[in-house]
DNA sequence: GCATTATCGATAAAAAAGTATCAATAGTGC
DNA sequence: GCACTATTGATACTTTTTTATCGATAATGC
């Protein structure tokens, strides 16, 4: 299992999420823009961007100019993997699953949800963003035969391991994973966790924090 | 403004989650439980363990036996803030909205989801989950009213910064926000920015990275 | 074309996070 | 009660990330 979070820079590609969400922001008049202004934008040490977009966009910045918007922009898509398609399945059509079902933006990230699974008898059969929800049952099977690279979780902590275990079997070797779980998944499947009870600890302590900065003055 | 991710250990937090999903998932027969382990159970490495352990449980810990598994949870949970309560509110019912709306564990940490709010005329006045969304004119009003802490944004990227505004006109100190923008938010207020497409090139570029090291063989 | 300026990219220093090693200690078995 | 063992917590080392400083360079104005 590769445990992402530990390898790879959390905090760089969270910058760099936010560099294309603000390029694309950019009105089409802007030709070049730099790193100052990113940063001041988008509230960033500057020194950190001018690493950060020499990293992904190595040599094309320009002294007096900064970097020109079009290229840069690809640059960092291609960074973020945008250029690569995948195909997923999204296991779990509950509240969750369904959102993430409807999300129109992943085509642009390069993600396609093929189909959804769940094993509830009311759901099966229906559509959602006019994609089939098909049995669990059929997961494996029907991976395969898709070609599903990812395989997203939104089932509950319970039922997380087995439609882990399953999905791979199906061949994915990708797992996003939105249950509250730690899955046991083999070494060469990347798994990516997300934990939303840690995102609210952060910003819950972060609250407290700038409540005590405040009394204290 | 206060950016969470730049200020805080993001690894840190994800792990505590992890070390509390992992005990409260031990039995109850389970009287104490060693860093190592906790280690093998999440695949993280031994020493880190420990040094998070002394960190959030300082001094608790005996050489030959571990930690006491109720006390070391009392004291994750400590860590995390979910001693603390905080109301909150949720702006925008569409999927990804009513699914936080419906996801019964916040109470466990803390979290109490006051209200939903909406500009839909067709949800305006209907509940989710014994909720009730309100007509997102109020959202200031209603959040004074109500003693509301924390305001949860999963509105699209476009009105994200208007409901942000209402919601700081509401007294709220924190906001975790869904939308894919960066909101301007004064110094003493605390932000937390979920960002889904960060995390789904985590994981494609993971992916590719251990498809390579199988080519390499 | 020469001084001025915004910006880059390189280098260095500091801080934070992760990894490795080991002595001290609380139990266990003999 | 003495040797043995699992585990802690401290210390030291390494790597990564962030922060700071500065010379080099491309454009601008005179």
């Amino acid at each position: 299992m590769t445990i992402i979070a530990a390898s790879t820079s959390v905090q760089l590609y969270a910058r760099a999420s936010k560099y294309r969400e603000y390029l694309e922001s950019l009105d089409d008049e802007v030709a070049s823009i730099s790193a100052t202004t990113i940063a001041n934008a988008l509230n960033f040490y500057e020194v950190s961007v001018r690493k950060d977009l020499a990293q992904i966009s190595d040599g094309n910045g320009k002294p007096k100019v900064g970097y020109n918007r079009v290229g840069l922009l690809a640059d960092v898509k291609k960074f973020l993997g945008y250029d690569k398609h995948n195909r997923a399945v999204i296991v779990g059509a509950g509240h969750l699953g369904t959102a993430l079902m409807s999300y129109k933006k992943f085509a642009n990230y390069g993600l396609e949800i093929a189909a959804g699974f769940d094993v509830s008898p009311q759901k099966i059969g229906s559509e959602v963003n006019g994609k089939k929800i098909l049995a669990a049952s059929e997961i494996a099977d029907m991976c395969r035969q898709l070609g599903v690279s990812i395989g997203i979780i939104t089932v509950n902590a319970e039922n997380a391991q087995d439609v882990c275990d399953e999905l791979i079997r199906g061949g994915v070797s990708g797992i996003w994973n939105f249950a509250p779980v730690t899955l046991k998944i083999p070494e060469h499947i990347a798994v990516k966790n997300e934990d939303l009870a840690a995102s609210l600890s952060m910003l819950t302590n972060s609250m407290d924090l700038n409540s005590e900065q405040l009394t204290e003055e």
